[in-house]
DNA sequence: AATTCGGGGAA
DNA sequence: TTCCCAGAATT
């Protein structure tokens, strides 16, 4: 029994976090819930978009018979789109080949879309009790340090050592507190800025607090600056109260969400909405301009207004859709284009 | 091995 | 501003 899985458990005990809304009550659909949430999102954001989602979808075979749709709207605002529409496939096959529940084994929980291996041990440890090593950034911020791995923790040699060091800290009793304990311990105390080396119940093992080395364990790759790009959107409106809509391809960013057209910055509006969407258009005047940051590029949008010019085609617009007002707290909207419409509701 | 996926909290 | 967060899928 390593003196390393026995300390952290005891100092859980004390001040690990014991009352998050998927631990209460702990069943394998709420914990799978959050630990899909919680990939790359922190627990504060990530609390609210749980309540609400299990709000709309109780139960495993209630999100499994849901449309997309409906998913990505309780999803719309979190971030990584990708991640609801895998959930939703993952429930669909859980239905299908698990009898309507998610599987408690680490090989056919890997096989689900949207569950990796770090995941598949959260689930496993904390749904089921059964021991398997998770290896997120808290853990790899806690164990490189233990450990003095000075290499950026991104590359494959440290990553695999990584690995190897977390099953062999795992103890083989308490499955699911360990798996929480060691979360816990690097997201409250062993913190990526000044950790509580003080109150650190590991210390004396700690190969990154004898080397003075907390500052710069875990290393990091340096990263490329972000590109920009450029685009325009469009807001279309009729007389009264509607506009319209595009639901953007899976693919992408923003992936199955509905966001307004986008057209190159180079096209005429005009002659655009008319080869590809069938549809008569006023003068276009600047409406607004915005810039979204995202992880690997920055968008830099300007959006045109104008008015749809009553045609017999006009309620067919190929790929777009028409929505009124009221449906629009209804659908899955990106963060930027939700506050753009927003300012748009009090005019 | 490198890129592509969001959005927000915190320093 | 910058960094990072209970990472996974794709290329």
């Amino acid at each position: 029994m390593s003196g390393f899985a026995e300390s952290l458990l005891a100092w859980f005990d004390v001040h690990g976090r014991h009352d998050l809304p998927w631990q209460h009550p702990r069943t394998p659909y709420r914990v799978w819930l959050s630990e899909i949430m919680l990939q790359q999102t922190q627990v504060t954001t990530v609390i609210p978009y749980f309540e609400r989602f299990l709000q709309a979808f109780p139960e495993l075979p209630d999100l499994a018979r849901a449309p997309l749709d409906a998913v990505l709207a309780q999803w719309a605002g979190l971030g990584y789109y990708s991640r609801a529409r895998n959930l939703h496939r993952a429930a669909q096959v859980c239905v299908a080949e698990h009898h309507g529940q998610l599987p408690a084994s680490l090989v056919d929980l890997i096989k689900l879309p949207g569950i990796g291996r770090s995941t598949a041990a959260a689930i496993l440890s904390q749904a089921f009790g059964q021991p398997a090593a998770v290896l997120d950034g808290n853990v790899k911020r806690v164990l490189s340090r233990v450990h003095g791995i000075t290499e950026p923790v991104e590359q494959r040699h440290a990553e695999q050592r990584l690995w190897q060091l977390a099953e062999a800290a795992l103890p083989t009793h308490r499955a699911a507190d360990y798996t929480q304990a060691i979360m816990d311990f690097g997201a409250t105390l062993c913190t990526q800025s000044q950790p509580a080396c003080l109150m650190c119940p590991i210390q004396s093992i700690c190969q990154a607090r004898q080397l003075g080395l907390t500052a710069t364990i875990p290393a990091k790759t340096a990263k490329a600056q972000v590109p920009e790009r450029h685009t325009r959107m469009l807001l279309l409106k009729d007389g009264g109260h509607g506009l319209i809509l595009e639901r953007r391809p899976e693919r992408g960013i923003w992936g199955g969400l509905y966001s307004l057209p986008e057209l190159p910055v180079d096209a005429d509006p005009g002659t655009w909405c008319d080869a590809h969407y069938r549809l008569r258009i006023g003068p276009t005047s600047t409406f607004s301009q915005f810039r979204h940051k995202f992880t690997h590029f920055t968008l830099r949008a300007e959006v045109l207004e104008a008015v749809v010019l009553p045609t017999a085609a006009m309620m067919d617009p190929g790929p777009l859709q028409w929505v009124s007002r009221a449906q629009l707290p209804t659908l899955g909207l990106p963060k930027p284009i939700k506050t753009l419409l927003k300012t748009l509701l009090v005019n």
